[in-house]
DNA sequence: CACACGTCTTCGGAAAGGTA
DNA sequence: TACCTTTCCGAAGACGTGTG
């Protein structure tokens, strides 16, 4: 007997299953299941069939027919989801899809194009009706081919110049020349830079806002000052042990990464130059707030970031075809102490000069 | 004639079956 | 063994049928 199967064989008991049951035919079970109005008492049958059955509606099968072939989840891939930027970003692209009942499948790439091509394949195999990306910035081209297949694809947090593909960033350069030009009006003039790894879009970005702020204010771009391609906390550390040990020091520092931040601000603190250097990172963490003096910081909103680029993915989704579309978000100062200490005077203290 | 509901066909891809 | 064809899966959409 069908309507038994789903107890009788152990295979889960279909609509043809839940139709037999409920005495109706199987586009009514159709219906009832996909909010097509039906007649009341048919749909008490039919919710009352599938309650005993245990019948849970298969979306692959649907979208299988399905003339829009949807499958009702959208990919997406981050740098690495245990990461607190990550885990907001993906909150709020999750609180986005799942208000409209789609499923959110997420990966970390962890900086390694491999895995980014593999979560991309992956995710495309499957069939999502969208993706949400991360970029490495190294697996472009497969990005571009999969879009070219029609997958809507929207990259965040990093761009990507690529056809058909919506972008949304922070405004790295601006955000960096801001707080260059805090620094600036608090005297500093010799500044140091830690930066990420080159290959990273929002590191070029970063470093080109530090470098161009720097040229208009005409500050001097010492090379002993400056530390790129870094790579985690302990390289901050290193890198800011090495700019601050040198021969004529720095007054202020930037750092473009949260980790590199954290890693520089262990350095200032093993050689008492915490409350004698400014430092500001670039993204603020957990607990900044409460070191001595308390961490300034270039926030951005990861939420607002993860919302935005849902947003777009949706309206392709729903249909949009336009041109690609390039969001930037602002960067938001937080003053906390560290980047408002004011330069020392010269010929005093054992800074610069 | 309009509406409600049922039947038949179709979808994509994997696996099984058939043929040279 | 290689290649081609058929079957199968579950659900949705087109279309048909019955009823008021």
């Amino acid at each position: 007997m069908a309507a038994q199967r789903g107890r009788a064989t152990g295979r889960p008991p279909t609509m043809k299953d839940v139709a037999a049951l409920a005495g109706v035919g199987l586009a009514t079970v159709s219906r009832v299941i996909n909010g097509t109005p039906v007649d009341p008492v048919l749909t008490a049958q039919v919710t009352e069939a599938a309650k005993q059955l245990g019948y849970r509606h298969d979306p692959t099968a649907s979208s299988l027919r399905r003339s829009d072939r949807r499958t009702r989840t959208v990919g997406l891939i981050l740098e690495d989801v245990a990461n607190p930027f990550s885990s907001l970003l993906h909150r709020a692209v999750e609180d986005v899809t799942s208000e409209l009942g789609l499923l959110l499948l997420a990966g970390s790439s962890d900086e390694d194009p491999e895995r980014e091509r593999s979560l991309l394949g992956a995710f495309h195999a499957r069939r999502v009706d969208g993706l949400i990306v991360v970029p490495t910035g190294q697996v472009n081209d497969e990005l571009q081919a999969v879009r070219r297949q029609g997958m809507p694809i929207v990259c965040v947090d990093r761009a990507a110049e690529l056809d058909g593909v919506d972008t949304v960033t922070v405004d790295n350069a601006g955000g960096v020349g801001d707080a260059v030009r805090r620094l600036h009006a608090l005297g500093h003039r010799e500044i140091a830079f830690l930066g990420d790894q080159v290959s990273l879009w929002t590191a070029q970005r970063r470093w080109e806002g530090f470098v161009a702020t720097m040229a208009a204010l005409a500050c001097p771009l010492r090379e002993g000052w400056v530390r790129r391609d870094l790579h985690g906390e302990a390289a901050g550390e290193r890198a800011a042990r090495e700019v601050l040990t040198g021969d004529t020091l720095p007054t202020a520092l930037v750092t473009s990464q949260n980790l590199l931040t954290i890693g520089a601000r262990y350095a200032l603190q093993d050689l008492g130059l915490q409350h004698t250097v400014a430092h500001v990172g670039f993204d603020d963490f957990e607990l900044a707030n409460l070191l001595s003096p308390p961490l300034s910081v270039i926030a951005q909103d990861p939420k607002a970031l993860g919302r935005r680029a849902s947003e777009l993915l949706l309206s392709r989704l729903d249909g949009y075809e336009g041109p690609e579309r390039h969001v930037v978000l602002p960067t938001r100062y937080v003053a906390r102490g560290s980047g408002e200490i004011t330069r020392p005077r010269p010929g005093r203290g054992d800074t610069a000069r």
